[in-house]
DNA sequence: GTAAATGCAAAGAATTTGCTAGCCC
DNA sequence: GGGCTAGCAAATTCTTTGCATTTAC
């Protein structure tokens, strides 16, 4: 008998596809923290009849593989993310874009704590919430920045 | 013509209802983040008529109001909090309990900047993901703690 | 060739909304 | 008494799932 080694989900063997591949690229080619709908969007302009619940079940794929995050903001629509660093985001209140930031922030002894008194410390997420600088710009016109952007 | 005074949500007047008492008073006697669902199932207890739409509807007046604050761990359910002051959660990864963060980061300057490359900081989020004193001590048990807790 | 992935549509879960009757101020 | 709220159920929104067919390896 065959030995078989294999490091990740050892039971099943994953296929490329062509969809997967698609909205892998996507996904990695946006600075955006797209919703689910939005990449739907963009793959279809490549792959018109690619479906909806492709797109879920490939960026579920991407997310279990540690090739994407997934991040909530608001309630209910989920945001995906490729960057998988540790990096904190800024959230704007007024066009609901959502930024990556670059300083970092790591060495922060409050933020890099192990402890506290509710138990042992693995990770955190941070996020600011704030006005981005886009609609600093257009503060007394008309905000031009769709939510989704 | 009377002069109407009315600092917020001016052209609506807001009642206090038996329903909306008895949902603040469960939320704010709790140290859970409970869910709308949760908090319907304790209503229920007192008042075994009120109607889901009904909590959902008062704890989005509670959220508006400012006397709750909403949040939101990994995806779909919402929680809800009655301490509306600034302050950190820590959620544990392994029974999904969060808990309140007693000691206080405020004065860490990472967190109180009011600029970055993005925009303008009103606010953050931080939230630390890790395994709780419960739960660890029941390490190599089954643990009990239901992730509704 | 065969198991895994797709497309489609239907199911599901969480939340919101429309409407009439009832209750608060 | 007027109009905000409740209760109920239907509608929406976002996401998952079942299944026959297609595709990658």
């Amino acid at each position: 008998m065959t030995e078989k080694v294999c490091l990740k989900s050892p039971g099943k063997q994953k296929r490329m596809t062509k969809q997967k591949a698609l909205i892998w690229q996507i996904l990695s080619e946006t600075k955006r923290h797209p919703t689910a709908e939005w990449v739907y969007g963009e793959a279809r302009k490549d792959m018109p009849n690619i479906s909806l619940g492709t797109v879920y079940r490939n960026l579920q794929l991407l997310v279990s593989d540690g090739m994407a995050q997934e991040l909530n903001y608001g309630k209910g629509v989920s945001r995906f993310d490729a960057n998988i660093e540790m990096h904190d985001h800024f959230v704007c209140e007024r066009c609901g874009r959502i930024y990556d930031i670059d300083e970092p922030m790591r060495e922060c002894s409050t933020l890099n704590r192990t402890h506290c008194g509710c138990g042992e410390i693995h990770r955190y997420r941070l996020e600011f919430y704030g006005v981005c600088h886009s609609c600093l710009c257009v503060q007394s016109e008309e905000c031009e920045n769709e939510i989704d952007v």
